[in-house]
DNA sequence: TTGTACGCGTTATCAA
DNA sequence: TTGATAACGCGTACAA
């Protein structure tokens, strides 16, 4: 790819290649001057140290890698930008995967990381926890690992993460309070780690303020949009809810789109609550109550916590939890207040 | 890193190490029994080829660059998600630059690129256009470039765009079709690429409908949100337009805001239309009118000429522009119909 | 302060 | 079908 290395630049400066190598690494062990007739003729001769030799001969890549479930949705975008940030000040570049919610994929991904092609991975879960053997394989390289939102229970990892729980129960109380009595929980998946555990908020919710639990209650949905569509309106028509706590945005802008369509009125006859990072959700019709998750700081966080492991050389293996807290913002959708 | 290397492989195995290395090729110069013998113990010591030697070796490394000027906004999301796609189904990698908006940024990382850390980059620019030596620097090294939405005009590199000029053009005379006379133009810079073409199809559509351009009504915008809301307070105070064509989605929802906030109603008094990939235009309070990219494609289409341009170890030199439509999607923030 | 020489882990070439 | 060897481009002991 490249032509000139650094065998041809130490010819036309009749310099040996040690001494042109020293002059890109910051040591002092150069003499200022030759170091800048190096980095002058370097320029014009358009060298630059070829990076896959240098990783190899260093066997260190600065490079991590981040491996998402899914992307173009404002929590991961805003997750990414606060790695994005750390990896960059740390002088780190960044590899993206996508798993598209296939733990397949995931598991495709991290054995072909393993090679040493990143030195760190920060990663959002996308199975359901049961199996981590494509993981172990990390921990055997010898590269750390951070989940950020979503984790598997059995693997040892420190896990940055929204107090989801307390969320859960507290925005359905929220729904509680404002009269809600058949209230249905949206959820993609009731298995996976945040689906489970906002679950769990949803019940225990339900249970102490004494609204029997009904698991048709609990409206499981795939990722695709028709499908959404038709199962929430096959759920409206069925259970006549009279509220609705998503796990995720994609799932209350559906409920959204439905309740106009069929003009069914928010929040007069149902009210809406969910999971969201939307940073416009007040300019909703009508303006959308949410739990908002501190993203960016999430993203910011793990990686943090990675490059400390990275810097102390250390794998992290014990499992540790950091909780950064959402936030419920109460808006028309689910009171009757003016915005 | 890895501890375990192809020579302690061999060595297990009682092989030399380009056997072992065969076995892991496609290549069919190995007995498929000893191939299956070195996979099995590969698997058992948890080996893997290490990448950057191989990259080093055969000068590739199966991975492109993208670099773009801001992240998280629908558009480019949207893009990323295409390129990655073609990325992925070409068995390559993904490293992703984000520039904020800073030239220095975006020659630094073209700089950092040119080692052969990527084959090729894919990149919605971030300046203005008038100085491109950063970007030579790809040419000079055979690095393969390919522009989306956002090009350069004196660099020579084939730039998949929107018809931004149409479709801004197009949605200037939507609004004086519905009666606007006042129109104000929101851009972020209107110096760069697309600030500048869209500006033109303002400008010639005021023109041809007989209606006088005003410098004063070019309202130059900041990325800071707080900024941006200020000058359009003042500028609907000074102005008191009853249009605006806003060239990116975030001056849309900031007067959207502004609306809001100050009793404007929409579109009674004001109309507003924008460049926007939002999903959820249509439920917005008022439906948002859009000028939609096909970012997706945009993306797509941008991979697909770069991994073109690689299989054909060419590097692409003409200057070409591939256009993909834009639509326009008139809702309830232009017009009286319903939605 | 500079140069020599070796090895990082791989793969391609050639010979067996 | 397999093995020995050289080279990819660089950085670092070590020697000068």
């Amino acid at each position: 790819m490249s032509q000139v290395n650094i065998k041809k630049l130490a010819a036309a400066l009749g310099l040996s290649t040690s001494t042109v190598s020293r002059a890109f690494r910051n040591n002092n062990d150069i003499n200022p001057q030759t170091k800048e007739r190096i980095l002058q003729m370097a320029e014009t001769l358009g060298y630059s140290p070829n990076i896959y030799a240098s990783n190899l001969r260093e066997s260190k890549s600065k490079t991590i890698a981040i491996i998402i479930p899914e992307f173009g949705n404002n929590f991961f975008s805003q997750a990414i930008k606060g790695i994005e940030q750390q990896a960059r000040a740390n002088g780190y570049h960044t590899l993206i995967y996508v798993t598209e919610d296939d733990v397949n994929q995931e598991a495709a991904f991290v054995r072909a990381l393993c090679n040493g092609r990143v030195e760190g991975v920060v990663m959002s879960a996308s199975g359901e926890g049961l199996k981590h053997s494509h993981l172990s394989m990390l921990k055997e390289k010898k590269v750390p690992l951070v989940f950020f939102d979503r984790c598997y229970e059995d693997v040892d990892a420190t896990c940055v993460t929204g107090n989801d729980y307390d969320s859960s129960y507290a925005a359905t109380r929220h729904l509680i309070e404002n009269g809600c009595k058949r209230i249905v929980y949206l959820v993609v998946n009731k298995k996976i780690s945040i689906g489970k555990i906002r679950m769990q908020g949803y019940r225990d919710a339900l249970k102490d303020a004494g609204v029997p639990y009904d698991e048709t209650f609990v409206i499981e949905c795939t990722n695709d949009k028709d499908e959404i569509y038709a199962t929430l309106k096959d759920a409206m028509n069925r259970l006549k809810p009279d509220g609705a706590f998503a796990s995720v945005e994609r799932l209350a802008m559906a409920s959204l789109r439905l309740c106009q369509n069929e003009g069914i009125n928010i929040p007069e006859d149902f009210k809406l609550i969910c999971f969201s990072c939307l940073e416009i959700a007040d300019m909703l019709n009508p303006p959308l109550s949410t739990v908002k998750q501190p993203a960016f700081e999430m993203g910011e966080k793990a990686a943090e916590v990675l490059f400390e492991a990275l810097s102390r050389r250390e794998v992290i293996t014990k499992k540790q939890l950091i909780y950064l807290p959402s936030i419920i913002i109460p808006r028309k959708s689910t009171t009757f207040i003016n915005r």
